[in-house]
DNA sequence: GAGGCGCATTGATCCACGTCAAGTCAGTGC
DNA sequence: GCACTGACTTGACGTGGATCAATGCGCCTC
């Protein structure tokens, strides 16, 4: 039985100030707390497929999932990664337009959709803040258009680890990474070469590099080590005063 | 002057029911026609800069925006294409992140930061529109993902131009492309190639690749004719159903 | 501890796109 | 008409990343 089976109350949820619930009070925490529903997902399996209806939107409690469109012809491209506080799933769209995937083992916090819509249009603080998190989202995905565009390959995987470093470190500690860090990879190499529009051999190529140039260290192959974040964020094509989106 | 200098009341407005006031009532109309004002940009001005602060949040009447990010060494990414009814700017953010310039005459309809703020905490109608305005520019943000991170240059060349055309069919009429239609192309060459990820050459030359296909006609530099949008929305990569966003 | 299976790494080669360098063409001014 | 300019196109060539093909390595089963 893992921790989550033990949550029932929302005070004591990992992601209460940062999910879409963050700026509920009290009362409105109560209504949340009456139509919500734990679920957790095996690494590797499908929480929505493109063009499939999807019943219940989600928040991640814990875990990491991917977000995903393939061609017919088998490249994929993944569109987003989705961690502890983000949000799956559009209120007012009946079908997933994305294949979203558990890359670990995910426990989501569900509800129903249709009960969700009316929370959006009944309680403002929802709706605010689900308004905030969307914008933030949008500034991700903008900023990783750059990225997929304009980046080399060394770049692209230098990025990667940087913008993944100040996200765990957001969901830790809510505060910016230390000089020294270590990331848990919670993706396959194929998935991060999925993730920049690269091939598993040159995402494979580029960590060698990185290792080799002194950026990173890779004690096992779902760990990364960064003895100097600055260092890391320069390769990664950041002028000195950081980035400006996570 | 232009026609925009006549007008004055919203409901002559051409983005009336498509911006972010589309589901205002009169009462909340009359309140954004009390602080709203208009504002014309000649074509290659810039609107906004990175980083620097953006007093006055505002839709695009007329015209189009381009919305870029430039790195120190020269290399530039547009991130979004700004068209009638688009909104530029972000709500709680005193600064812009990237750089907004007129890719043509553009014609704003501009509300004060703190102003426009203000009415988005107390206008539900005008809160709920922006969120669904930010989801559909979030859609359009990772379709384009697809784009930058797996297409070929002729490829993306293609699915601009059919990102295009739904576009200019939407405002224009409200429906889809006919089969055969003419754009109108905004953007300059190099335009073009910073928002495909792209150099200006190789831009060209899928332009004339794909006229030499019969694809598209180009009566002129700033005009496309597609003969056939099925077919020029296949050699972008769509399957048969045609694409899920605009 | 031998075999097999799934990932990841590494190597050799290829090619799509970038780079560098001329053209070409439509305006614009004189 | 003729130079001048700026945007676009075209050509020749180089290269970064894709492709194809082994090889390595942890982990499981028996």
């Amino acid at each position: 039985m893992s921790k989550i089976d033990r949550i029932s109350r929302c005070d004591e949820c990992p992601i209460r100030h940062n999910a879409v619930c963050a700026e509920c009070d009290a009362a409105e925490l109560a209504m949340l707390e009456a139509s919500k529903s734990y679920m957790t997902i095996p690494a590797g399996a499908t929480i929505a497929s493109a063009g499939e209806p999807l019943t219940h939107l989600s928040s991640i409690i814990t875990g990491c999932a991917t977000m995903s469109r393939t061609l017919e012809d088998g490249r994929r491209q993944t569109v987003g990664l989705l961690l502890p506080s983000n949000f799956i799933g559009r209120p007012g769209r009946e079908c997933s337009i994305y294949d979203v995937e558990a890359a670990s083992e995910v426990t989501l916090c569900r509800f129903e959709r249709r009960t969700f819509e009316r929370m959006v249009q009944d309680t403002p603080h929802i709706a605010a803040r689900l308004l905030m998190m969307t914008l933030d989202e949008l500034d991700v995905a903008r900023e990783w258009a750059v990225v997929l565009g304009r980046m080399t390959a060394r770049e692209k995987v230098a990025a990667f680890f940087v913008s993944l470093a100040r996200r765990q470190a957001q969901t830790d500690g809510g505060r910016p990474p230390a000089r020294t860090t270590t990331l848990k990879l919670p993706l396959s190499r194929e998935a991060i070469a999925d993730h920049l529009g690269l091939t598993i051999e040159t995402t494979s190529r580029q960590i060698t590099a990185l290792r080799k140039a002194g950026l990173i260290e890779t004690p096992s192959l779902r760990a990364v080590l960064i003895p100097d974040f600055e260092k890391l964020a320069l390769e990664a094509g950041e002028d000195d005063d950081g980035g400006i989106v996570a």
